[in-house]
DNA sequence: TTACTGAAAATGTGATCACATTCTTATTCT
DNA sequence: AGAATAAGAATGTGATCACATTTTCAGTAA
């Protein structure tokens, strides 16, 4: 007997996979800062900490390793790479090479909606700011960031900036964790204010300073 | 009774692992065109035909749909991204701003022994192009590139790259295929002549018209 | 011929186990 | 005390199995 067809809901095309979850969630620890850079991960750790067995950790790692947000040593060693003066300064080669183009191409797939989403966002970065919350101020970042390239409609693009950031993503939360976070948000004014007005250079150029402002801030704790 | 360190060679630090053999087998069939744009893949078609279980080329599948070689469609088939017009412009854009500085890049690292090395890949091109093997040309074209870009010192870009030439290598392979290959060898000259001189700028204007050259061949052969 | 159906085959996923290698730590020797 | 060492614990890897879902395809009906 068949029933599926008719009496259960059809319209549920993707059913859970465990290992996209597990990724999931590591990526938004390593984001956030939940992992600090050098950190050394066991896929059984992970597995009894995430409540799965090692099979779908083995296939999260694989991906982040995949990506660089993670690095498996030649003892086989998984750990959070850590930082150094060259990676930093290559990732912030790459990400102004690549997030002011990205950036610009969302501005033409703009619209009302994405602005109302992008604003709330922002509200919800200030609170984290005024708070005092590195955790959330990092997560809202990144959502601010990626809202607008996931609108660009670049899906290669994307791919490629989703590395970067999970790359200096445990660093950055290291530093903005000591200092306090202000002056970014200008720069979200000026992105929001060039996608009402669909104006591609003008949010090319707020993201380049964006990235330039929190990177060269990033630096000054970082080369000292 | 512990000999290892007596009598047995301690220099071979790295053992094979035969997930990453797997990669590195599926990466130059992808690289040369033994997976045509859209082909479907099975793990244990692959397993039985790579001489080994399921583990290894899962893993190996997971890290190549990291890279975005290979697609996971929602009901968990996978297959070789095929082409689209999006696509191939989007990574046209993004090899146009990456590779040109990662190459630029390479120039300040420059020796004989680097020159030695891609002039004889060159040739090896330039024999490949004359008996119309596309598969050995195709493998010597990515030899030569990744030699310079390796070059460069830049892992975090030249794991992006990879990633790029990941996924146009399959559809560049169909095209190369039909049309023969002649002109991009003078951008390798002009390369070479770039890194005997150490020459950055010259290197990345080499490495745009290559990139500008072979793109706009494949175009002309895909727009139509 | 064409569209549909349902059973069988195939597939990705998660779990578990064995094993070689690596890491940890307590003990011994200088 | 400090370095070397060996036994034990822990870890990544590969193999195998069960299961739910998907795909394939022969058989049926219009």
């Amino acid at each position: 007997m068949e029933l599926s067809t008719s009496n259960v809901r059809d319209d549920i095309p993707d059913r859970t996979i465990a290992h996209e979850e597990i990724y999931k969630q590591l990526r938004y620890s390593i984001l956030t800062g939940g992992f600090e850079p050098g950190k050394v991960l066991t896929i059984r750790g992970l597995a009894e900490q995430l409540g799965c067995s090692a099979m779908p950790i083995r296939e999260a790692v694989r991906k982040l390793v995949a990506l660089g947000a993670l690095e498996m040593q030649s003892t086989r060693r998984i750990s959070v790479a850590p930082m150094t003066k060259e990676r930093f300064y290559e990732i912030w080669a790459a990400r102004a090479l690549l997030e002011p183009e990205i950036a610009s191409r969302a501005a033409i797939h703009s619209n009302a909606a994405l602005v109302r989403k992008l604003k709330k966002i922002d509200a919800q970065l200030e609170k984290a700011i005024a708070k005092n919350d590195p955790e959330k101020y990092s997560l809202k970042n990144w959502e601010f960031h990626f809202t607008i390239y996931q609108a660009s409609n670049s899906p290669i693009m994307l791919r490629l900036v989703e590395s970067l950031w999970l790359q200096f993503g445990p660093f950055m939360r290291v530093v903005t964790g000591r200092l306090g976070t202000s002056l970014q948000v200008d720069h979200h004014q000026m992105a929001m204010d060039a996608l009402k007005r669909k104006d591609p250079d003008a949010l090319r150029e707020s993201i380049r300073l964006d990235i330039q402002d929190g990177m060269e801030r990033i630096r000054m704790d970082f080369e000292t």
